[in-house]
Parts: structure tokens; sequence; C-alpha cells
RNA sequence: CGCGGGGUGGAGCAGUCCGGUAGCUCGUCGGGCUCAUAACCCGAAGGUCGGAGGUUCAAAUCCUCCCCCCGCAACCA
């Protein structure tokens, strides 16, 4: 019995959600439905992130006020994290006038440590990206954007002295390990923790260029930068919840997110906490990337998914399965409608969705779905308990390691056997002679405890999935991870299960082409 | 020498930390069963684990060098 508190990135409103976003959000909910049904006390927090340049940029286009903007975007990602039914406790917008309280408060905090100073910095600005850039990214001296050379500017801005708390950053990694998994991105922040390269953050940027942002709470020409706003959510959002939430929860976070944000989580976060006196976050947890063919997906390759339609095309436990399976947490991985149709249908249609369908309905045509007792158990009957009972053993460890794809793979060497005990077992032979009922309703009843297993072990990674299966059976889904399998003890006599439907229909690729 | 990841039967991957018969899914070929969602089960073909060298009784796994691919370098799950 601990606690769990678990977060998203608060999503940047220039997109609308697409299967990035929602992979991160199913595993944060796989997570949170695990912590929960192990009975810790969990909370689940995401958001938008809505202020900076680009939102500017991209209101001014529609020529709509910022907040506005924001205020028409950020709902998209709510609606569509409801409609997925991710059981998220807080929504943060950094529009929030209690989010911006906070960070103001947090502002004024480290600027009242001294851990904040104002200075000259120059640079290549670019008014087309308004923004500067690096050197490197020029090409031929020209903005790769918009083909012209950026100005040298000067600009005064403030600087959270980031430097101070890098050795203490690089200790505390060295002392928990842990902290950053899996392991090869932690090798990288340690990398650039040594690296010798990291200054001082700007965390202002001027009116003059950029009003979008909440003001500095000790000079209100200017406002803070981006990233300084966007990570105080994960503080922010417990705060919403209550005074104490921030001490109970606070040291039981766990941060998903995917690679391109580790820098800002790995360094900026940690030490900002620092400068906050907070202690430092549980975990943070790294995921690799989904791409389409070879490349990134992106809006403008017009190769995005979206999780709306995956649901209403295949259910969402499908894309649940096909994101958790497929990718080997923390690589990258590829999306192809053609590896998730060929996914979909062996382990879900033929494999897990066909032994549903079979058991019961043999249970049905033989039995009326009354179920017979289990009497002695065989050799057969042996095997097919050792492998569910070893799935129950490694299934939750697994998850609890983020190893998704092994805990499912592990779940399904279970249930691939099912299917083969069925043919081993042959019980719609055996059962042309009535002499051998008891036997064939024996097998039954253990075929009914292998899907009582594996309903239970997918409750967290397949809700609906999971409740499907527990209504077929006729049993009450646990609302705590039962300790033991309890082989045999499900089904009182009498008890009488469901006729089978198709939980999971094939999918017909010429379809999934198109 | 910027940093990191990857190179395993036709395809996609696991295994590499803690060396010891090379595994999974799909596909292909042959057979079986008929309870089931044209599903399920059995068998077969197919890999010198990117290349070279080294350590070892033994290397996909450890060490060295090289080749190829892909990300990142303060917008982005």
């Amino acid at each position: 019995m601990g606690r769990f508190y678990v977060t998203s990135p608060i999503y940047y409103i220039n997109a609308e959600p697409h299967l990035g976003h929602t992979y991160t959000m199913i595993v944060a909910d796989t997570l949170a439905r695990f912590h929960a049904l192990r009975g810790d006390e969990t909370f689940f927090v995401t958001g938008t992130d809505e202020h900076g340049d680009k939102i500017a940029e991209m209101a001014g286009k529609s020529s709509e006020p910022p907040q506005e903007f924001a205020d028409r975007i950020s709902p998209l990602f709510r609606t569509t994290w409801d409609a997925c039914g991710f059981l998220y406790d807080g929504f943060v917008r950094t529009t929030d006038p209690q989010h911006e309280a906070v960070v103001q408060e947090f502002l004024s905090r480290v600027h009242a440590n001294g851990d904040i100073y104002f200075s000259r910095y120059g640079g290549l600005y670019c008014t087309g990206c308004e923004r500067f850039l690096t050197e490197k990214e020029l090409v031929n001296g020209n903005c790769p954007d918009h083909l012209r050379p950026p100005t040298l500017i000067e600009e005064e801005n403030y600087f959270f002295r980031m430097t101070n708390y890098i050795d203490r950053v690089i200790e505390h990694f060295e002392k928990h390990p842990e902290t950053i998994t899996p392991d090869r991105y932690r090798n990288e922040v340690m990398a650039m923790l040594k690296s010798g390269q990291i200054g001082d953050l700007c965390i202002s940027r001027p009116k003059s260029r950029l009003q979008w942002g909440i003001e500095l709470p000790f000079d209100r020409n200017y406002v803070t930068y981006v990233w300084f706003d966007a990570l105080i959510s994960y503080v922010s959002g417990l705060a919403a919840k209550g005074p104490t939430t921030v001490e109970e929860f606070w040291p039981a976070a766990h941060h998903i997110i995917a690679k391109d944000i580790l820098k800002p989580h790995a360094i900026f976060w940690p030490t900002m906490l620092m400068a906050l006196g907070l202690p430092m976050y549980r975990q943070l947890v790294v995921h690799g990337y989904w791409l389409r063919g070879e490349t990134k997906m992106s809006k403008s390759l017009g190769n995005v998914i979206r999780p709306l339609d995956m649901k209403a095309r295949f259910g969402l436990d499908s894309l649940r399965y096909f994101v958790l399976r497929e990718m080997s947490f923390g690589q990258d991985a590829v999306f192809s409608e053609d590896a998730f149709a060929t996914r979909v249908n062996a382990d879900l249609a033929n494999n897990l969705g066909n032994l549903v369908s079979r058991t019961l309905s043999m249970q049905q045509r033989y039995f009326g779905g009354v179920v017979q007792p289990l009497g002695e158990a065989t050799q057969e009957d042996r095997v097919l308990m050792d492998l569910f009972a070893e799935a129950w053993r490694d299934v939750p460890d697994l998850t609890s390691q983020y190893a998704f794809h092994k805990a499912l793979e592990s779940l399904w060497r279970a249930i691939d056997y099912a299917n083969k005990y069925i043919v081993v077992t042959a019980p719609f032979t055996l059962a042309k002679q009535e002499q051998n009922k008891p036997r064939v309703g024996a097998i039954l009843h253990h075929l009914l405890e292998a899907l009582c297993a594996s309903a239970t072990l997918l409750a967290w990674s397949m809700p609906e999935t999971s409740a499907k299966i527990f209504a077929l059976l006729g049993v009450t889904a646990p609302t705590a991870l039962p300790k033991d399998l309890a082989w045999g003890t499900h089904f009182p006599p009498g008890h009488t299960t469901e006729a089978p439907f198709a939980l999971f229909p094939r999918i017909e690729l010429e379809k999934a082409e198109a």
C-alpha cells in the first residue's frame, strides 16, 4: 500500500492529439489502473501547455486572441482523452489562474533565494521564426526556414542559476540510478550533465517580443519561458487537489515522457526542484517514438494516426494492446496498418477472442452454461495451471518495470497454451460419449479459470476487454488484484456462464489498407 | 573523434547487463482436427546473430577496431 503519482506531459496545443500523445496516455493510464488495483493510492495528471511563441503565432494566423485559441484547442485534448476512457484525476491548463499563481510563487521563491539574475544576452534572432537560432541551425548563414540571415540582437533577460545545481543532480542520479529509466536514457543524461556544456537557463522573454506567457512577479516587462512554466504543472496539478496533496503525492511522482523532451525533464526540472527545495521526483520514465515507415509522424506529412479514428474502427483496447505489445519499451517502433491488423488478428481475434468463443460455446452446448465440478487434475490440467501461475507472477512484475511487451508476451504464452489444451484434451470428442461428460465439464471449468485469470491480468492494459470477459463469465471483476490465482474458486456449483460473442472481429487487410 | 540508438532466418522483433543447445509473431510448404471468429493444433524449410581481430573450454552476449542506418544538438509523445 503506497502512493503512486503519474503524469503525462502537458501537451503543447499546436497540434491535435495523435498517436504519440495517445501512446503516452495509454502508458500512464495503464500504470494508474495497475497501481490502483494493487492498492496504491493513485493520482494521474495530464493537461495542456498553452503559452509561448508558437501558440501566439498560430493564434495570430487565425487572428484570434491567444486565450481564445487556447480555449478552443485545449478541450480537444480533454474530450479525446475522455472518449478514450483514460482515468486521469487532474487536467492542468497552463493558463489556469491557479497554475499561474503557483508558477509566480515559485519564481518569487527562486528569485528571493538569489538563483535568478539579470543579464545581457546576445544571439542570432530570426524575425520570421521569432526566436533565436543556434549557429549550427544556419544553412549558408541563413535561417533554414526563411532563407535569410538572422540579425544579431542583444537582449536583457533573467537567468536561472542552473549551473549551481548540476553537481547535485549528478550526485542524485548516481546515488539513485533508477530515477531515470530505461538505462539508455540515464546514460544520455549523465553524458549531457558531465559534458560541461550546460549553462544557466534563460527563463524570461521580454514583452516587446512576446506577450503570451506568465508575467514575472518581479518584473512586469517580462513573461516566463515556456518550459519553466510547463514543468511546474506537475506540482500545480497536485495543488489543485488540496493543500496536503503535494506533500503526500509529490515524492511518489512518476513522469512518463517521450525521448524528445528528455533534457527539460532530466536537467531543467531537477535543478528547478532543488532550487525550490522540493524533493526529486521518484522516476522519469522515457519511451521512444512511433514512426511511420522510416520517418517521424507529423501533421505536414499527413501520416498522423488519430486516436478516435482508431477507436471508432477497431476499439480502443485493440490500440492499447497493439502499442503496448509492439513497442519494446524505450525504443522506437513502427506503426503500420498492416502490422496493426496482423497483430490484432493473430493475438486478439484468433487467440484470445477465439479462446473465449470456443470455451463458452462448448460450455453452452454441453451444459447449458452451468459450470461443472473440477475433479482430479490431470497432467494437462497442471501444465495449464502452471503457465497461468507463471503469468500471474510475471505480468505484474514486468508491468511495474515498464516491460509491457514482455508482460503481454508472458500472458499470451498461457493463453496460447489454453488453445492447445483444447486440442490436447479434445472435449468436443469426449462429449460424444455420455460417460465422459464429467471430464468434459472439468476441462471446461479449467478453461473458465484460465479466462478468469486472463481477465484479471488484462484489467489494466485492456480494461474494456477485461470487463467483457468477466461479464461473459458471470464473475464480478475484483476491485483489488487478488494475491493468489485461487484456481477453482471462482465458479461455485450451479454458476452459469453466458453465450459468447466475437470480442475482436478479424480485420480484413484489404479494407485496412484503404 | 559532439551525444545517443540500432544492424539477429523473407518481414517485424525479443534475447546482449549476469557468456553455455538461436527464440517469438507474421509469411511459405506439408499434415491434423472440427468446439470456435475460414479460426485452432502438429511438423518442415529458412539464420556462420553487420565485418575483422581478440579473451575463453565455450561469444549474438565480454574487449578492440571498422562499415552501414537512424535520431538528437534548448518547438514536438
